[in-house]
DNA sequence: GATGAATGAGTATTCATTCAT
DNA sequence: TATGAATGAATACTCATTCAT
C-alpha cells in the first residue's frame, strides 16, 4: 500500500484564487481523467489512486463526480478560450482572430473532448446539466458581448445576427469535437482556417448586390 | 411472468436486407432509448423489456450492446439525414440546400442526440469506435463528392476546399447537440438558416476583389 | 475463489408455495443473518457468501434489502406464531393461550430480534416502514378477530376492550425483544406465564364489585 | 466558512456533574437527533454541524458515538420517566399510578424511540449494549424497589411476583415503541389506560377465589 | 432461436474516527 | 481544547454478458 502524501495546508505562497492546492491539483487531474479515460468510464477511486490519495479525501472537496466534472469544465475552457496566447479579440478583426483560432485547433483537442463528455453525462443527469450549463453560458454571454461589439467595431453586415454567427462558430468548434470522437480525419490547420477566414470575412460589407 | 409478445414472421414487404423483423424493431427501439435515456445509462435488460424480449435474445441477433448503437447510428443517420424530403441537391444550389437544412434542424434533434452518445461512447471503447468511424466515414464519403460536384456546377470559389466547408457545415450541426445536451438556448431556425445561407452563398465567385 | 453452487431450476418436488427453493432459502438466511449480525450491519455480499453466491444472484429474486427484510420478518411471524405446535386458541381459554405461549417465550428470541433489527429499520427507511406495517398489520387483523371471538365464547368483561389487550400483550411481547437487546434479565418463563394467566385471567367477569 | 457559535463557559447555575454545558448540549442534541434520524443513520459529522461544532469537538467529550447514545438514553429515561408531574408514587395505587402513566404514553413517544434505536444498535455493538445494559438496569433497580414495596403496602396478592409485573408493564411501554416504529396504530390513551388500571388493579386482593 | 438465472467485477458515496496543527 | 482534512474500509446496488436448458 503506497504511502499517502499528507499534502500540506493553503500556504501563504499559494496564487491567490487557488486557494487550495488539493482542490487545484484535483481539478487538474480530473480534467485530463475524464479526458483519457472518459467520464464515466473513470471511476472516482481511480482518480483518488492516481493522485495517491482516498476517495473520502476527493469527497472533502466536492460534493460529487459531477462538480468536479463542472469544475475540470470551467478550468479548461477558461485556460484553453479565454487565456488566449495570440491576438487579442479588440486588437484584430473577428474574422482574422477566428481564422487564428482554428490554425490552433489541434491545441484544444481535450477541451473538445471534455466537452463530448460533459455533454454525454448532461444528457442523462439533471445535476450535470444545470452545472454545466451554468459554467458554458457565463462564457457565451461574454463572447456574445465580444460578437456585438465587433459587429459595431468592423461594420459588420447588420442583416446578419451576431449571435447566430457565434453559435455556429461555437458549434463548429464543439463539431469537431464530435467527430474527433469518431476518429473522422479533419482538414488541416491552415485550410481550415482559411475557409473560416473566407467565411466570416464575408460579412464585412452589406448583402452583395451583384447576386442575381 | 407477461406474455411474451412474438413478433411476426418476416412479411414480403420487408425490404432485403432487413429480413429479419425482430432486428429492425430491436434497432429502432434502441435507437430510441439510447437518446431517451443515453447509451450509458439504457440497459439491455432494460431495452429486452421494452420490446418484450429477453436478454439473450437480443444477443441472439446482435453480439453486444456496442454493435445496437452503431445500427441505431446507421438507421437514423439513412432516415433524418439521406431519406429527404425537402429540396434534392443537384437540384439546387448548394446555399439553399444547406439553408433548407438549417431550417429543418430541429427535427433532427435525437439525431444529434444520438450521435453525442456515440460520441462520448466511441472514445472510451474501440469497438465502438472503429464501427461507428465506419457508419459515419461512409456518409461523409457521399457528401464528400456532393460538395465537389457542387463546386464545378455552381462554379464556386476554387480556392475554397470543399471539404473543409463540408467539415465545418458537418461539425456545426453535430456541435448543436452537444449544445442542445447542455441545455443551451439557440437561435430561431429561420435565422440560422438565414446565416448559413450568406456564408455559404459567399462562396459563390471567386475571392473578393479587395484581397490582396 | 469458492466453486459457485448453480443451483437447479425449481423442481416439481419442491413444495407448493416455496416455488423457489434459491428464494426461499435466502429469506431463510437473511432471517437468521439479520437476527445474527444485524439489519443493518449484515451486508448483502456477505449473506452472500454465505450462501455461495453472489450478489447479483441475491438482486435477482428481491428488489432490495428491504425486500428481503420483510420476508424474513413474514417467514418467522408465520413460523413462529401462527404454526403453534401448541393448544389451538378455540380450543383453549384465552388466558391459558396466552400463559402457555409465554411459557414458552424464549423460543420466539429470534422472532423479537428480528422485530427490534425491523423496527429500527423502520423509523428510518420509508419502504422498510410501508413493507413492515403490512406484514404486521396483517397479522394482527387475525389476531384482533380471535380476541373478539374469545370474548363472547369466554363471556370476558364487555367492559374491556380486545384490541387493547391484544394490543399490550403484543407489545409486551416486543418489549421483551428491546430487553433482550439491552440483555437484561428477564423472569423465568413460568413465573412470566403465571402472571399472565392471573392478569389476562382476571378479565374473565365484569369488573368486581367488592372495589371500594 | 462559518462562525462557530462558542458555548458559554459553565455558568454558575449549571448543576454539579454537568459542568460542561457543551456536553449538555450536546447530550440534548444527540438525544434529539438520534430520534429523528435515527442512530446508524445520525452522522457524527451532521451532528457536529447542527451544533456549529466539528467532529474533533465531539470526540474531546465523548469517546465515541455509542457513549452520546449512552448519556442520551440516560438523560431521556431521567427525565421522561422519573421525573414526574403526575402523582408519585407512594400517595397513588399501583394501578392507578401505572393508568395514569398510560393515559400519558404519547409523552413519551421519543423515548421510546430512542430505545428502541438503543436496543438495535447494542443488539451489534457489545460497548454498545454494557453501556445501556448498566444505564436500563440502574432504573430497573429503583423501580423494583418501588414495585415491592408496593405489594406490601396495597397488600397486593403474595402468589404473583412484583418483578413480573414490572417486567410485563416495561416491556409493554417499549413494544409500544416497536409498533410506533413500524406505523402501526396504538388504542386511544384512556383506553389502554383503563385497561392498564384493570389488570393491575385485579392484583388487590389474593387469588380469587373460584380457583381451585 | 429463445430463456432468464447467474456471474463477477464494478460504481459513487458515506462515515466513525484520528491527528498534526 | 478545538480544528477539519484525511483515512480506509465498507455499502447497496447495477450491468453486459454467458450458458444450460
Amino acid at each position: 500500500m503506497p504511502r499517502r502524501l499528507r499534502l500540506p495546508p493553503p500556504s501563504s505562497t499559494a496564487s491567490p484564487g487557488e486557494a487550495h492546492p488539493t482542490r487545484a491539483a484535483l481539478i487538474e487531474a480530473a480534467a485530463e481523467a475524464f479526458v483519457e479515460t472518459g467520464y464515466g468510464a473513470m471511476s472516482v477511486r481511480d482518480l483518488a489512486h492516481r493522485l495517491h490519495m482516498t476517495t473520502g479525501a476527493i469527497y472533502g472537496h466536492f460534493r460529487g463526480k459531477a462538480n468536479l466534472l463542472g469544475e475540470a469544465v470551467r478550468l479548461r475552457l477558461d485556460r484553453d478560450l479565454e487565456g488566449e496566447d495570440g491576438p487579442k479579440y479588440p486588437e484584430t478583426k473577428l474574422a482574422e482572430y477566428l481564422a487564428h483560432n482554428f490554425r490552433d485547433y489541434r491545441k484544444r483537442r481535450a477541451l473538445r473532448a471534455l466537452l463530448v463528455e460533459a455533454a454525454a453525462a448532461a444528457r442523462v443527469d439533471d445535476d450535470v446539466r444545470a452545472l454545466l450549463h451554468d459554467v458554458v453560458s457565463e462564457r457565451q454571454a461574454g463572447w456574445r458581448k465580444q460578437y456585438r461589439d465587433a459587429w459595431i467595431a468592423e461594420d459588420l453586415d447588420p442583416e446578419v445576427d451576431p449571435t447566430a454567427v457565434l453559435v455556429i462558430v461555437w458549434a463548429a468548434e464543439l463539431g469537431l469535437g464530435v467527430l474527433e470522437a469518431l476518429d473522422i480525419s479533419l482538414p488541416k490547420p491552415t485550410v481550415l482556417a482559411n475557409t473560416v477566414q473566407r467565411l466570416i470575412g464575408s460579412l464585412d460589407r452589406g448583402p452583395r448586390r451583384h447576386r442575381r
